[in-house]
DNA sequence: TCCATACATTTCGATGTCGAACTATTTGAT
DNA sequence: ATCAAATAGTTCGACATCGAAATGTATGGA
């Protein structure tokens, strides 16, 4: 197995303070590489058809809970793990664009129920295909098994710092 | 194994889209995910010691690489994955806290060399004892062996995806 | 020597997020 | 029935980042 940037950080410090253990770094500091890594390539993906990430994280999460009642903006941002001001940002956007559609809930008047638009639901249909393509050429790397390895061992750790993310 | 929040996402998938192969969601989905939980963590922790995690960052980026030749802000900021634009605010801040030091390369008065102040090395140095510390109990629910696995899955898929930082 | 080119950093304007304060609506206790 | 507290969303100001343009410095070929 070849040396990646991280083993190179941790001979560092193993060489300036021998005293600390540091390698919990190997493990936390790939994770964060490793998803900065990812997203950037999300991003130049998702920029090919003229959407940004955070855009395309909406409607799929709109997209994917069709079977569920509508979702509202507060739903929508505990799902996408961003705060409810930058959601309704991310909305006037999206409705802006033509892709979502924002009702005032008749049942509950503080609320309201964000839909796709036959336009968005049509483009994030599309996207999505293209997207997993991409996501599996990034994990070509990884065997079937490894994927799996490294799925479980994620979920383990998910699990493990409360992820809790009730339905 | 229990089941986690992206176990529901990929049967929501699954029911909506049954002709797409969303299988790989369930490692970068993840790989997000898990990043973002430890990222929170970290700002949390930081924050106890009046610390922002990109401080801590440019601090232990600086402290680790003692030996090396000083570095300069264009360095510092490809070593820490942000932009240039970035690193000149980062060391503004650092500098008006009296944690780093800025000068001029007298060899190449192009480039800067920055470097931690007395204050910053000492501050740095007792920081990331217990940011390991902190660490390490994030990694609890992972045995040993889990851990090692971990690290070696994700040093497979930053070398097969162009992490390459080099020296 | 001169100057085009490369390089290192900073400035600028735009973007997206956050937390806190604010508005509107609903709920529940009296 | 009333009103305090809870809930949902928005507005506001602050902050950190980015890419592109600007500034200052070095290099190498004519």
């Amino acid at each position: 197995m070849d040396r990646d940037a991280v083993d190179m950080i941790l001979e560092q410090w193993n060489t300036e303070r021998p005293d600390v253990d540091v390698s919990s770094m190997g493990v936390l500091g790939r994770l964060n590489r490793a998803s900065r890594l990812a997203s950037l390539d999300v991003q130049k993906f998702m920029n090919q058809f003229g959407l940004e990430p955070w855009e395309f994280d909406v409607l799929a999460t709109l997209r994917r809970s069709a079977a569920e009642a509508p979702l509202t903006p507060g739903r929508l941002a505990s799902l996408t793990m961003i705060g409810s001001a930058a959601m309704t940002n991310r909305v006037d956007r999206l409705v802006s664009r033509g892709l979502v559609h924002r009702e005032t809930n008749p049942e509950n008047r503080r609320q309201l129920l964000i839909s796709l638009t036959p336009e968005g639901l049509a483009l994030v249909d599309d996207v999505v295909e293209h997207h997993v393509e991409n996501q599996q050429k990034m994990l070509e790397g990884l065997s079937k098994t490894e994927r799996t390895q490294l799925a479980n061992l994620l979920r383990k750790f998910l699990l493990t710092n409360d992820d809790g993310e009730p339905s």
